[in-house]
DNA sequence: CTTGACCTTGAAGTGGACTACAAGGTGTAA
DNA sequence: TTACACCTTGTAGTCCACTTCAAGGTCAAG
């Protein structure tokens, strides 16, 4: 192997991108991360490498698990002052995990709706050499009925 | 009522404005579909005006079909290529609509596991005044198991 | 000392579907 | 004629989370 100058390897400071790959987030992520606010801008080497601590690496795997769950990182970084403010409390916490599952079922409904609306059009489609001016799901997109209710 | 000169009117030619009214689609969206090819062009009065055919407020009434079974605009005119292609029939229409269907499977499947995995999380969380510190959800955000398995 | 992986910055591009704005021309009712 | 709703074009902005690019500086191994 030629180079591993500080980069991949895991002596040495914790640069950039020894940080992407023990959490699998890309450097330019990572940056992308620190311009938009949502983790601190880290110490600096004299060359101007960002130096990372360990608790960089804790809050791009909180940012990883929290996009997970359907959080987007306003919200992640909303969390993220939840957790920095004494007055805040599980209940609070909990507020938004409970905001965000009724978001996700919402979406789940949606799409449900969605499903069932092309099943059912598709259900009436013979799927063969029809010409296209008999198919169900084309006469229903033209807002023609066309099939059994 | 003081100006109705041709717009919301249902009289004179189909303008874009009653284009709008009639399919509920805004006259700035109708002019983006145009420009994006997923309209056609329409005549044009010598002021330059654009006057819809009925075919318009068919094809935007598609669109709008589409859209709300989860087509993008770009599936929308593959669709309609389809209905202007003598080759396409019912089963290129169908394996469309099949793989939409596995499309939107696939997201609810993956809303579905989220909504568990928060459900899971939120499920020990005592939503009450305790600390940050102890709260499932946030020590599952950071990487800590700490719940019942 | 050279190589080349790694780092820096800032700006711009991606995708999807619009939405907003500016600056002006048109049509018609009163 | 005046008023004003409506139309035109082109450009740019929005949201979200990145990704890519260009042009250059740094560091360690060989």
């Amino acid at each position: 192997m030629k180079g591993q100058p500080s980069g991949t390897s895991s002596k040495g400071p914790m640069t950039i991108g020894k940080l992407a790959a023990a959490t699998g987030v890309g450097a330019e992520t990572i940056r992308y991360y620190e311009r938009s606010g949502f983790l601190p801008a880290p110490e600096r080497l004299r060359s101007g490498y960002r130096v990372y601590s360990a608790d960089a690496a804790k809050r791009l795997r909180f940012i990883k698990e929290a996009q997970a769950l359907g959080f987007t990182l306003q919200e992640v970084s909303e969390l993220f002052g939840l957790t920095d403010d004494p007055d805040a409390d599980c209940a609070s916490v909990n507020a938004r995990a409970q905001a965000k599952l009724g978001e996700i079922n919402a979406k789940i409904a949606q799409l449900t709706l969605m499903r069932e609306s092309l099943e059912k059009i598709a259900r009436y489609c013979p799927a063969d050499q029809h010409p296209i001016a008999e198919c169900s799901i084309i006469n229903h997109l033209y807002g023609k009925s066309g099939m059994a209710t």
